[in-house]
DNA sequence: ACATAGTACGAACGATCGTGCTATTATTTG
DNA sequence: CAAATAATAGCACGATCGTTCGTACTATGT
């Protein structure tokens, strides 16, 4: 599973500092991380955490690199073991809604830096725009491998689609951090199964009528 | 139009201070404001500033209450003019989209706090959480109405409605600034007659398709 | 073994943070 | 207009911010 690699020292308390800045982002925000709490916590002293990166932007741009290679690690490739078209949109929506739990992150990344960076010009934002251009499109070819199996209906809008995927994972995490109380992740299936249903193609309408009924 | 209310001189600063910082929070977050560089912006010395507040947590806090408070004023009021039931409710979508460039704000101010404190306790976030739950509860009971006037079906979950609203709002805050290349508005028009299509009762199905067609 | 590079530390920098105090000026009130 | 009160400025504080610099320790390769 590992890839055992050699790690050398240096990078070995890298990673460790990128852990402990990423738990902070997740919790406080990219423009929270500082330099000298961030120390404290890993047992360095500033200027040799510091040395690590070069500048606090760098460390700002690398711990959102890092979140988002998790993120494809914990939620996008593995979803590409599933068979191209509903079963992969499926599998990838689930992760999404799971991998910071089990990544031990309370909200996701991406997207709070999305909205911290959504209107802050610099290099951060334009990291944080790379990364999210990148998942849009994944998403949206997702969504037409699902129209080219023929499960989706021909005239379905995979931006459309992916516009509202969006929107109801980010209304997830938003009830499940602020209303633990209400059943987000309930909530969150229901809007995806009717999202699904309204784009299953007439033949798919009846074959799920029959079997896979609900998709998760 | 205007109450016209004599305003004592400090009050009147107050809202200078006000109007500054919310421009400053819609942009950087509210965890960004500082008392000095708000100072400077307003022409008023660091103390001067301080003194209206009393403390940061304060200025946050009255900052998010003035935000919520235009909110309010720009699309919760006028929606109320609207009859109740699904036109009031369109109404009061439309204006969530449409208040803060009106307002000269490029983010959703409560949108931005939820994210910023979802997980970081204290006094702002508490003052946030206060907001957040009204407006969900004001959103669940302009649905709940929807349902009682027939339009929308009896065995509609309001709840489930209100978290695909707050889903469809926020995607569209998300495309509008990372990707104004994309039509945001169109996406969440659509989402939104979706949306409403799927709750729609069997009588109010007949009658939309006759008349209303398309809510917006 | 020795030279070389990698890694981390400690001290110090100028700037800015939030927050007290005290004085002074503006404004409201009688 | 005078007295009372509100509003603002000035100044200083300790803390922390990001960053630089010189130095020491510690591996690594020869």
């Amino acid at each position: 599973m590992n890839t055992a690699v050699k790690l050398t020292k240096g990078e070995e308390t890298r990673a460790h500092i990128l852990k402990a800045a990423l738990r902070k982002a997740s919790i406080s925000g990219f423009e929270a991380l500082t330099i000298g709490s961030l120390a404290e916590q890993t047992g360095l002293s500033k200027s040799g955490l510091f040395a690590h990166f070069g500048s606090k932007e760098e460390l700002q741009i690398a711990t959102l690199d890092e979140a988002v290679r998790r993120f494809h690690e914990a939620a996008t490739y593995p979803a590409l073991s599933a068979p191209r078209g509903l079963q992969r949109l499926t599998a990838l929506f689930e992760n999404w809604l799971t991998w910071t739990a089990r990544s031990d992150l309370t909200a996701c990344p991406l997207m709070t830096a999305s909205m911290e960076y959504d209107d802050k010009p610099g290099p951060v934002r334009d990291a944080m725009l790379r990364h999210s251009r990148t998942l849009q499109e994944g998403m949206v070819t997702a969504i037409r491998m699902t129209i080219d199996t023929g499960e989706f209906s021909a005239s379905t809008d995979a931006e459309q689609i992916a516009f509202e995927l969006f929107g109801i994972i980010s209304g997830y995490y938003r009830l499940r951090n602020l209303f633990p109380g209400k059943n987000a992740s309930h909530h969150a299936k229901q809007a995806f199964n009717r999202l699904v249903s309204s784009a299953l193609s007439a033949q798919s309408q009846y074959r799920s009528a029959v079997s896979i009924r609900s998709p998760i």
